[in-house]
DNA sequence: ATAATATACTTAGCGTCACTAATTATATTG
DNA sequence: CAATATAATTAGTGACGCTAAGTATATTAT
């Protein structure tokens, strides 16, 4: 039903990066956020998500703090820095360009 | 210049099988043709590409023979099998299903 | 109360696969 | 005959999405 993890690859850090650029969130909110987006075919688990955050953290793509909303258990809100910002740009003109790529080939 | 690796993961295949599925053909054209059909973008090594075949030939998505051209050094020739056909059919339905979903994603 | 469930984050370890790099071999060209 | 182009093979590396297990708090049900 959902697709090959091999596919995910390279995109994955895109599609966190601008859900985070277009609003400040969590780790546990993005797996849904992108479940119900893409309608149920991407199903993040989070030992595939938080290392992803971790990694952009590290790079200083993101930002993080802890916030405990007036209901549930604390959370770790991220937002996103100037770097990550470009990064975010590059990777969609990357993705683009890829995709047109892969087009190419498959009309020759 | 050229694209981040983790992003022909998922994809190498497709564009094998595809460019196998037409016209028979051999690994060291297979390379010339996807850079060419990519202007340059996607520039397949040797280790890269080989194993891609061997994986194939071994799930019998193709099958190879070699032959020695009029001029020139042997080259082994591969072509497509039902069931590489049917396993690419699958393959770009799986692709375009996919862009669109990160496409929904980026939207998002 | 307490057990059960939902929310939320962490982390160790695995397997796949594109990559680098080196090797072998024949054919053609200078 | 050396140098280059063509063509295939293969050993080893690293990145990263995955499984799976764990920690911890909050809410709901019994």
């Amino acid at each position: 039903m959902s697709f090959d993890k091999e596919l995910l690859r390279g995109t994955l850090e895109l599609m966190v990066l601008h859900l985070i650029d277009t609003g400040d969130t969590y780790g546990y909110a993005l797996t849904s956020r992108i479940s119900e987006l893409s309608e149920g075919r991407i199903d993040l688990k989070e030992g595939t998500l938080y290392p992803v955050l971790y990694r952009l953290e590290n790079e200083s793509m993101i930002e993080s703090s802890w916030s405990t909303p007036e209901r549930g258990v604390p959370r770790k809100y991220y937002r996103i820095t100037e770097k990550g910002r470009a990064r975010l740009s590059e990777l969609r003109q990357e993705w683009h360009a890829f995709v047109e790529c892969v087009k190419r080939v498959l009309r020759g």
